[in-house]
DNA sequence: CGCTCTGGTAAGTAAGTACTTACTTTTAAT
DNA sequence: ATTAAAAGTAAGTACTTACTTACCAGAGCG
């Protein structure tokens, strides 16, 4: 709990901490990387003005003078990261899609997604963050990545249905399950148990293990006799009710 | 991010706000209460002791001569529930794990933990705000309940593996990838997508469509073949035991 | 009655907190 | 060189925060 004076202005180029006098536009990128960076570390109400001061090398009123408030600067950072934060699942998976190589559409993604979180801890912990202190433009990055996420998976699973590749199960369903495995794996590497003590492999491993889990767990025929009455799988014989 | 004073006090049998003198335990029993719920919805530091003061209806002084800091109320309240809050596993999943009845384990797991989490929202978000602070006594919570969860999980799809029902896949990988989707499902539901835009099913649904796609993902045989073996049928009504 | 013990408070205090004001230095175009 | 704007600061202000101090009221009990 108790927080200490850590280690803000560790590095030059990373906190930015540039002496002398700078570019009106440079020093405000630099206030936000560095507040970027201590918020995400302790919140928004965790991280003082003075602190991004200090870590930015400047005075407090330099802050302001960029910022009006501290809370529009906690909106450009999350707007700016809502935008440029999340990669380009489309453009990454097009090809993989393209081909209809369902190993490569989701193994893919769960390399890419788990590279991404673990370069940019930061910002999973800003997103959670934001998330619990109830903040607004959580919904923005939800509506700019994480729905557009379920679109192109659940539309790929359902074209996939149709060419009889996949059973009949709610594609977003899928999608959760999926991404559930990827995200919970990732919070948990860098949030809950860094140490892995509970399980420690390399992100290529988890990446085939999981797409192996999801193909296999959406795959159409349960066991054998596929040659048998395609109707048969529009309830299977699991829906034990519900 | 304006906070208002929103409701604290609610109601007298929730906040426990009770006007007269208290005998001093039970003060101390309601003040812990009353934090709890702070704690949860704003986090450590977004919770002040003033506020906990109204919300028990007393003044600062009271809570202070209760705990010392505020720290040390923080403390009581995750130690009480970290031995409180977590449901016991093993009772739960004892008698379907006898059975060796996978799909009555898995999806009974994930019934009860979704249920759980949907009655205590308030510790979910404690927790999580916790392990974002890196709260210490977050560690007490994963060695007391979710490494029991890994241990007893792994052991049973160990177990199965022997058995020639499942395929041999790592089971601390499995229990991450089910866990994985049921917590997450529950975030979500909780904290990230309350108003369900993305995905709005029952918890019974999620808990079987997740146990299908958990159970047909660790299936032995991944593709056709192999008619021959008996081996491959265990799994496949699994739930009418054999 | 006096006397103490306990649950309780009003009113502090010192150290933050976000944000401001009044002022100085550097840059660079005229 | 002159000058106006831009980059920068030191020292506030008004308010909040965790935590303290000094005191009160009533119950029980001799």
């Amino acid at each position: 709990m108790t927080r200490a004076v850590d280690v803000r202005r560790a590095d030059a180029t990373t906190s930015g901490v540039a002496g002398g006098r700078m570019a009106g536009e440079a020093r405000r990128q630099q206030i936000l990387l560095v507040a970027m960076r201590l918020f995400s570390q302790h919140g928004f109400r965790g991280t003082t003005t003075k602190e991004i001061a200090q870590g930015a090398g400047v005075s407090e009123a330099m802050v302001f003078r960029h910022f009006a408030t501290k809370e529009e600067l906690y909106r450009a950072i999350l707007d700016h990261k809502a935008c440029v934060g999340g990669f380009d699942p489309c453009q990454l998976l097009a090809d993989a899609i393209a081909r209809k190589d369902d190993r490569a559409v989701f193994a893919g993604l769960a390399r890419a997604m788990m590279q991404h979180h673990e370069q940019d801890t930061d910002f999973m912990r800003l997103l959670s963050h934001a998330a619990l202190e109830e903040h607004q433009l959580v919904e923005l990055f939800f509506e700019r990545n994480v729905r557009r996420m379920y679109e192109l998976l659940g539309g790929y699973i359902r074209e996939r249905q149709r060419d009889g590749a996949l059973r009949q199960i709610e594609p977003a369903i899928a999608v959760r399950a999926f991404l559930g495995m990827i995200i919970h794996h990732s919070l948990n590497n860098t949030l809950w148990d860094k140490r892995r003590t509970l399980l420690d492999i390399p992100n290529e491993r988890a990446a085939q293990a999981f797409t192996d889990i999801l193909l296999h767990g959406l795959a159409r025929a349960p066991r054998t006799d596929k040659r048998a009455a395609p109707a048969a799988r529009t309830k299977k014989k699991l829906s034990k009710k519900d």
